[in-house]
DNA sequence: AAAAATAGTGAGCAGAGTGCCCTATTCAAG
DNA sequence: CTTGAATAGGGCACTCTGCTCACTATTTTT
């Protein structure tokens, strides 16, 4: 085992029960450990270690924002005073509609998703990004759809 | 029964479900129906009827890169040859580092999502990209981190 | 106004799954 | 050689699930 490593690192035992998951997202610890050839207690074990190591994320993400109401998304490039930052992240947290924002390298400061009704909408939301302290432009794309739908799998199964 | 409408819309009951279960990915039907002060079968069914109308996306998406050893994301806007665009979309989902794919309005064509376990894992991928038939220039923008990571629970707590 | 669909409740039951315990074995690292 | 981690297997009490049925409201349709 590595020493230098800052977090716990998947084995393919590990991979191999995330691809079942993948496969039925609500397989008993039973039914994983028939699938896999592994106890039922090495299955648990190995769950239990992978929760505690953060390999999952929130449930939040297998929310289906259409089902919701919202079934259109949009990225919104922001360009800001760079020295006002933090406190422009943490007016942008107070807007709903924004689902998740990334601090990025390069031109753009932030890349802000938002999920939206209508165009009118995203309009709206638009101008309220804007109306915060410290945003100087915006530019907004319109996601049309979503031509590769989010996926590990692929990768997944390089390791496997 | 509305004709018209393409999906089922959500009620409070159910995003009242789907707020317990962002709380707790894993209470059991008993405990749902415990903290919502439904019956149990209320619950399996609104469940159910959830699940059949599509409300959950893929498991996947609960899955940390990280924890598979790719840290880094990056977003890359690809400009391609239109006509070329079904085609280009085949071949970049043979990439598997590529995570997630969304067809855009505007300048850029594409806008996709990468992870990868550093600078020159992204800079090969985005040759791998480049290298693709009928893509014409990408803009690779690197994620320093996810500010407001993402998340529904505003827009649920809205409804509630 | 009557009939029908819809949603919810409560009860029950057999079977499956869970959490937790203990022990034995294997295998690689120190 | 000793140690510790990972795994397998057994066991036990308890909970949860999937399913069915009967009953009651509420709303919609006829």
């Amino acid at each position: 085992m590595l020493m230098f490593c800052t977090m716990y690192s998947l084995d393919k035992t590990d991979t191999k029960l995330l691809q079942a998951l993948s496969a039925d997202p609500r397989s008993t610890f039973v039914a994983l450990a028939d699938t896999l050839g592994l106890s039922r207690n090495t299955v648990q074990a190995r769950m239990k270690r992978l929760e505690d190591s953060g390999a999952f994320l929130g449930f939040d993400r297998r929310i289906n924002p259409a089902a919701l109401g919202y079934p259109l998304t949009a990225f919104i490039e922001v360009h800001v005073q760079q020295k006002r930052l933090a406190q422009i992240v943490i007016d942008l947290a107070q807007i709903p509609e924004i689902v998740q924002a990334h601090g990025m390298s390069g031109q753009t400061d932030l890349l802000v998703r938002v999920v939206c009704t209508d165009a009118a909408d995203l309009f709206r939301i638009d101008g309220t990004i804007l109306a915060c302290d410290g945003v100087e432009r915006t530019e907004t794309s319109l996601a049309m759809g979503e031509v590769i739908p989010y996926r590990l799998t692929p990768l997944l199964d390089r390791r496997g």
